[in-house]
DNA sequence: CGATATCTTGAGGAATCTCAATACTAGTGG
DNA sequence: CCACTAGTATTGAGATTCCTCAAGATATCG
């Protein structure tokens, strides 16, 4: 599964314009600062933040983090798009998930991360030290509130997931991800425009449990029925939100 | 599916000789208090966790949280086992978890719960209003911590299911919860015997994403392969861990 | 514009599910 | 203590969904 993907610390990510109200401080001006972590803290604490951040962009298909990789960091994703993996011996590998912009990656349990994290699409990343980062939750006790709650949010839609998994056909576990999707743009402030799915039919079928020919099948009946379109560029327009609704539950 | 199961405060679960030494302090004198989130308060600190603790105890089929109802509470299973799941509207069943002694269970994300959870043997659960914890909390900064690693092994072990779910065979999904289960009632400090199967078959095909047929016919092979023995009594013995443990992952 | 990866579609096969019958187990009452 | 009963488990046979293998179409990127 390739290397180590090549981190390079970001020079600068914000533009003029936006850093002149605070140029000290870039965490202050992030565009996805009220999606992160980085929400817990007030304007005037984000300095500290920034001081422990380490910025890293990488390109499309390089590895952020690699299974049984010593978890010395947490991350949050800037912009981009990454893939959240593991794998059997044999090579058999199931998504755990995908990350977009806000999204917070990087617990583990034991001294290790459980799991493989890929860039899909070139992304930039705040990496922080977690050593660094507990010292900070001592001293601000909403933002270990917030980790929490992160990690339940986590939780909730892993066991929404194992349902899916161990209970919905193809067309369901589809529906579903598509609605998903469309709900996680909704919240970035994507409203109502297609979808954007920057993974490939394969990448969805590792995460659905289904197998690239049969996502695709099922896009291709989806679309016959007119409950969603697939412009090109990796989109998809849902036609029929009620029907598709229906179809992830089995309605 | 049923209602609301009988939730009747229980009077005093421990017996009196171990109360001799702590009269005042039940929780000090908790035989899983190593394994429960109580582990993270000093003896002296017990007092106060005994205070906002609510015993209760419920029969076989009873149910302890409906999905749906207000998360107004936290649990920590004192003996017994549940089981946790989700349900399909047309009635497909995921079981997303089983609950031993010491595991923990009513995290939330929203005001309601995303489960269900029902005993499956007569069961004594602590249960702790959410308001009364996070006053705690504010006090014990290091129970905050380990309510956090909690959810952090609950998010690990959820993505080894998706795992499971999502690419396993049905020899792979049996023998792998063995050996889980295996693992899990070491940590209870049960080593090596044989392992307690409360559930029924319907519940592990529930829970593997199998149906009661093939659960029953992977058991019966892997018997007949010698890798494990079923004596009455819903025990499973372990008789060739390392095979076992090839069966789990492909090997 | 060509090369390569990705996607789509088809045909056949395999694992698991469904339906159905029988055997077992545990708890109940005689 | 045994027989009875209801739930549970096992086994079989056939159906079905999804997978595998393969070929062709489309998209993407240098």
């Amino acid at each position: 599964m390739g290397g180590r993907g090549d981190l390079n610390p970001a020079k600068t990510l914000l533009p003029a314009a936006s850093r002149r109200s605070v140029p000290e401080n870039p965490c202050a001006a992030c565009p996805v600062r009220s999606l992160a972590i980085c929400a817990a803290l007030e304007p005037e604490q984000l300095g500290l933040l920034d001081e422990i951040n380490q910025r890293v962009s990488i390109d499309a298909g390089a590895t952020l983090i690699a299974e049984g990789d010593p978890a010395h960091h947490l991350f949050n994703v800037s912009t981009g798009t990454l893939r959240v993996h593991k794998l059997l011996p044999d090579g058999r590998r199931q998504i755990i998930g995908f990350l977009f912009a806000g999204d917070f990656v990087g617990l583990a349990v034991k001294q290790e991360y459980a799991y493989s994290v890929e860039a899909i699409a070139p992304s930039e990343i705040c990496r922080f030290p977690r050593k660094d980062l507990e010292a900070l939750l001592e001293r601000f006790p909403k933002m270990g509130r917030e980790l929490f709650a992160r990690a339940s949010d986590e939780l909730a839609i892993a066991q929404d997931q194992m349902l899916l998994l161990g209970k919905k056909t193809a067309r369901e576990r589809v529906a579903s991800m598509l609605l998903s999707l469309a709900r996680r743009a909704e919240l970035r402030g994507v409203k109502n425009g297609p979808i954007e799915l920057p993974m490939t039919r394969n990448d969805i079928g590792d995460y659905l449990g289904l197998t690239t020919e049969t996502v695709s099948r099922t896009f291709t009946k989806l679309r016959n029925e007119g409950l969603i379109e697939t412009p090109p560029g990796h989109l998809v327009v849902i036609r029929d939100p009620e029907a598709l609704g229906d179809a992830a539950e089995g309605g």
